[in-house]
Order: structure tokens, then C-alpha cells, then sequence
DNA sequence: ATAATAGAGTACTTTAAGAGAACTTTCAAT
DNA sequence: ATTGAAAGTTCTCTTAAAGTACTCTATTAT
């Protein structure tokens, strides 16, 4: 059984893992609980260590872990349903959640900040975030990261003719660009795009 | 279990060798972290090779490799930098990251998959997903979840007058419309948007 | 009254992080 | 093959911050 303070220390270590993806330090606990004592917050993270409801990796500074599989969800949320004009959202029957992560993370992803329209019909404006997985190879119709002459960077959609290689912005403004194969020296293909309002 | 510094060298070789294909020097990366001791790097690089983080291929000059282990999650992903067509990516001087967690947690954030395109010109596509944060209250210009009689459910731009909502598509072909505030109910704002290939 | 809870505060120990000196090894240009 | 510069290695020293272990006080419920 938890006391009050128990409980909101607990809450406030919970949240702030689940935000920033490391433990808070004893006083950062203190501040957010308006607490002066850091004595005091130790007390009852030991006491929380005790009754099992934290753990605490060896002495490190922000060593302290939630126990039970609690975390590890935070790529994960609810997909609540589809929404569209003049429609009730169309709720998802079954329980259904979208995986960040299988974006996010995997070895050599990397994320690039995109200046220019040069991708706008393609939904990727000026500002946004595009993840980009490293690899030299790519299909037609990917969106890649190109170097031309290593020497430009330019993001495209690509699609290979024989020996040669189209560089084909989304914008309807802007006309595709054809090389021989050997000038183009593909980075990395574009795995997914974020933007944050 | 890694320390701050741990985390950043992590990061920065990472970043490192995706750009550039080959790992950095001990200096390099004391350039990119503003740390201006070797020897300090080369404790943390030992430390991240004992903890498995990184291997060493010998005692070659840039020797260093990344594992292919990734149980680690990144919410967090190295900012390579920005690109522009016809330019060399422009590198970050400093450490920059992009946190994803901030847009996909927190309280009563879920997901929708948007249907249809009147969105398109802020850049929200059909089959996107864009991530919901639960509210009642929302500014003039932010896209919102709104229910309009109770009945339909839309995701449109939002703009108040006086006692009436303005519902906006950011679609050049479609009209806005207005209502009556009380027929209209916000059920949360985009705060994010994000679309997988 | 007394035990449990909540908090302040002080003193001490440990860890993380960084500077830098001195040394050895590697690499590339002669 | 020699050699000098750059890279890596091994130390020590320092500082700031984090954690630990107490004491003392006040409030509250039993």
C-alpha cells in the first residue's frame, strides 16, 4: 500500500521516463513535486525500491527503473480510427496501434530537415522531418537522397532508365533531371516523414 | 545503461559514419561535441565497446564499428542536417536531435488515418496518419478533430468569429463552412503528422 | 499519547565529465 | 626503410552534480 506522497513520486518518476526516456535525478523529482529536501525524495524512492514497485540500476545517477514491462511503449499509440469529411470517425474495431518504431529505429536512420518544395505534391513541404534509411540501392519510385558529382545533395524520386538515372521532383513546377548512372551516388531512401505543429 | 555523454558519443559516431561512411577520429568527435580533451573521449568510446555499444577493428586509425545489436529505442534520432536540392547537405555544427517522443506521448494523444484530401495543401495526405491530442480548446489556425451536430466528424483548419466557427480544408478546390459555435465540438488538435513508405 | 507521514536541512560519499600531459602506435610521404 | 605528423592510449588531477545517511520538526490519524 502506497502513501500519497508514495504515489505521486511514483507517477511524477513514471511520467518523466516515459517523456524523456531516462530516469529524473532526485532533485528534478523535487522540483516538479515542490519538494526542497532531496533527502526527503530519497526516502521514499527507497521505500518505493522496497515494496518493488521501482528498481534501481547500481548507483549510477538516473539509475532508478519501472519494474514490469511498462515501458518500452512509447513508439506505440492508439489508432483511435479513420476520420473523413462528413463522416463519424470510423472506429477500428478491433484494438489496433500504430508502431513507430519500425520507422524510427533500425541501424543507420537518420533524420534530415528538408529545405524547398521540390517534394510538395509529394506531401513533404518546406521544414519537414524526412527519416531516411541508409542503403545504396533503390527502386523506381522511391524517394532518395542523392549525391550528384559527390558534390550535391538533392531529394527526389528516382527512377533508372537503363544507364541512366531520373531525378523526378513532386512539384509540378519543377522538371525532372536525367544523369548517367555513375554521376549519381544514391545515400539513402526515405522511410518515412514527420512534421510537428 | 548509458550516461548522458555515453548517449551523445553514441549518437554522433552514428551520425558520423552514416554520412561519411567511415568512423571518426577521437578528435573529430571532440570537435562535433565541443569537447576539447581526447582522452575523455577515448574513456567513454572504451566504455561504450565494454557495454557493447560499439566495436573496434583493430587498432586502426578510425577503427571504430557499430554493432548490429539494436535493442535501443530511439525516439530520439540524430538531425544529419538539412537538405536542399542542389546543395551538399547542409551538416549541423552542433549536436542537434530530433526527439519524436514529444509529438507521440503524453496524455490522451492517439492516431488517426485521414481519409480523403482536403487537407492536401498543409500537406496532409490520404492514408496519413496524424497524431490527436485530446482537447477541448483550440486557437484560430490550428487543424482540428471537430464534431460538427454531434453527427459528423471532420479535420479541417479552424477559425473562430465572434459566436460562429469557421471550418477551413486546406484544399484550394473545396469551400469553407460555417457554423453556429454550439453546433460544433473540438475533440482534439493535430500535433503531429506523420506518413511511413 | 503515539505512530505514521511529510518535509527541511546538513554532512558526507560517489559518479560523471572534462582538461591535459606524456606516451605509443599507425600511416603516408619521402 | 626512415621519419614526422596524426591518431590512439594511459594516466592524473579537478570540479560539479548526484546520491546516501542522518537529524530535527510539524502535522495528522488512530
Amino acid at each position: 500500500m502506497l502513501t500519497g506522497l508514495e504515489e505521486k513520486i511514483l507517477q511524477c518518476i513514471t511520467m518523466y521516463i516515459t517523456q524523456n526516456g531516462r530516469s529524473p535525478t532526485l532533485n528534478e523529482i523535487g522540483q516538479l513535486l515542490q519538494i526542497k529536501s532531496k533527502g526527503t525524495i530519497h526516502r521514499y524512492v527507497e521505500s518505493l525500491i522496497k515494496k518493488g514497485h521501482l528498481q534501481r540500476s547500481g548507483r549510477n545517477w538516473r539509475g532508478i527503473r519501472l519494474t514490469g514491462e511498462q515501458d518500452r511503449k512509447w513508439t506505440v499509440l492508439p489508432l483511435a480510427g479513420r476520420i473523413a469529411a462528413g463522416k463519424p470517425i470510423e472506429a477500428i474495431s478491433e484494438q489496433y496501434e500504430i508502431n513507430f518504431s519500425e520507422m524510427l529505429l533500425g541501424p543507420g536512420r537518420y533524420v534530415l530537415e528538408v529545405q524547398g518544395d521540390s517534394m510538395v505534391d509529394a506531401g513533404i513541404l518546406d521544414g519537414d522531418l524526412v527519416i531516411v534509411r541508409e542503403t545504396q540501392s533503390a527502386n523506381n519510385g522511391d524517394i532518395v537522397v542523392a549525391l550528384i558529382d559527390n558534390n550535391e545533395a538533392t531529394l527526389k524520386r528516382l527512377r533508372k532508365k537503363g544507364d541512366q538515372i531520373e531525378l523526378i521532383p513532386d512539384n509540378k513546377s519543377m522538371i525532372p533531371m536525367v544523369y548517367l548512372a555513375d554521376r549519381i551516388n544514391i545515400q539513402g531512401v526515405v522511410v518515412g516523414q514527420a512534421r510537428m505543429y
